[in-house]
DNA sequence: TTATTCACTGACCAATCAGTGAATTAAAAT
DNA sequence: ATTTTAATTCACTGATTGGTCAGTGAATAA
């Protein structure tokens, strides 16, 4: 499609093209996290951009579908970059407790930024749409994260600033906690700010999980 | 609506009726929970029980969402019913280790049987469909199992068994733990048998966490 | 026996939707 | 300047949907 390779080309046209399949799918991503894919209809997509009826058919052959797994298609190229963002941020010299509270709001902003909840969220209602692999990347993503946080554990381990326990499922308690929350919140009763409950929810946790692990 | 009150009533005609209604409702879960609210058509309802189209309309008038309605009422209805049973299996005698593992493959059994899964997996996909105080009581009725819990710790706190932390969160470890793994598996991946991956995950997670709060 | 009720039928309707394709416009290449 | 190519429009189609309704015949009541 677009940079017809020889030479440097991307005309104007080629940037203009690639920036409406863009749109087309930022678009898409908001209308079928608003209201569902099925309650979505393409020309409603195309008009939300200010575009004539058929122009979907052009960018997206076959059609709807074809943007919903461009949806979820695109999440999952980005899903190691989330990841790595996420870890990099932390302050591994910060005292424990400080560490995790800022790793787990960290991992609600990224949650709930808007695209990523959108599309969790429409991964999470039109699931029965979607082939098995365009879900499971969703577990593999929290699993790594778990590994990740063991590893930061484990440096606390051998620090002595927490007991000997097995650093993974250690990683796996903090990591639950934190998924049944924002599952709650945010997938079923539809609050997406990081409001003073769910902080409270969070430090009251951590230091209850810390009770039990320290000395 | 049925029983005409005057005298026991309760003709064959009744009872087909009422037999009807019970089978619309527990095919379009079926169907729903399958395929989609939206991608079953209110025809596709009637058929799958050998009925003609018009039928739906004679017992929900206001069609497939009152169906949609009628199913997620239902199961309100139960949510008491059903913590009260799960918690009254429970051995309080037992060991903690063996009360915990049993109460959680009773919970594993209550949430994977094929009406309770069935329905749950209908209120999490067709969420912006439902009004708020139709998907709210899930979590209501989750945090009430979490009381529940807490209660059984307290004795065993006071048994000596465990060391005196904070029950509540206590409980909500293990909840959580559980909550966690059960979305993964049976609401991302699908898979609704206890099988040993599952087990062993659940034995696992208790000895961690017996391991956190004893001495 | 007769009248009435009621669960049930299936053809039908208006509305909507996904998807098409010929025509148009504008940019790019020649 | 002319041709070629790509992007965009919009009127249209065929299929499907949710929903209606006049009618049927067996079960029930009189």
């Amino acid at each position: 499609m677009a940079g017809s390779s020889r030479k440097k080309s991307l005309t104007s046209r080629d940037l203009q093209a690639i920036e409406r399949k863009k749109q087309l799918l930022e678009s898409a991503r908001d209308l079928f996290a608003e209201k569902g894919f099925h309650n979505t209809s393409s020309k409603e997509i195309n008009r939300s951009i200010g575009m004539a009826d058929g122009l979907l058919y052009y960018y997206f052959p076959e059609g709807k579908q074809q943007i919903l797994d461009s949806i979820i298609q695109e999440a999952t190229e980005y899903k190691f970059q989330l990841i790595r963002r996420l870890l990099q941020d932390v302050d591994q010299q910060a005292p424990i407790r400080d560490m995790l509270i800022n790793l787990f709001r960290g991992m609600w902003e990224t949650i709930t930024s808007d695209t990523n909840r959108k599309t969790l969220m429409i991964l999470f209602h039109e699931q029965p749409l979607l082939k098995k692999e365009q879900t499971t990347w969703v577990v593999d993503t929290f699993h790594a994260v778990i590994d990740q946080i063991a590893t930061l554990l484990e440096k606390r381990v051998l620090n002595g600033e927490l007991r000997p326990l097995n650093c993974k499922l250690m990683a796996r308690q903090l990591a639950s906690t934190f998924q049944s929350h924002i599952f709650e919140r945010v997938f079923i009763m539809g609050e997406y700010e990081l409001n003073e409950d769910s902080e409270r929810y969070i430090i009251v946790n951590i230091d209850f999980l810390l009770e039990c692990w320290q000395i």
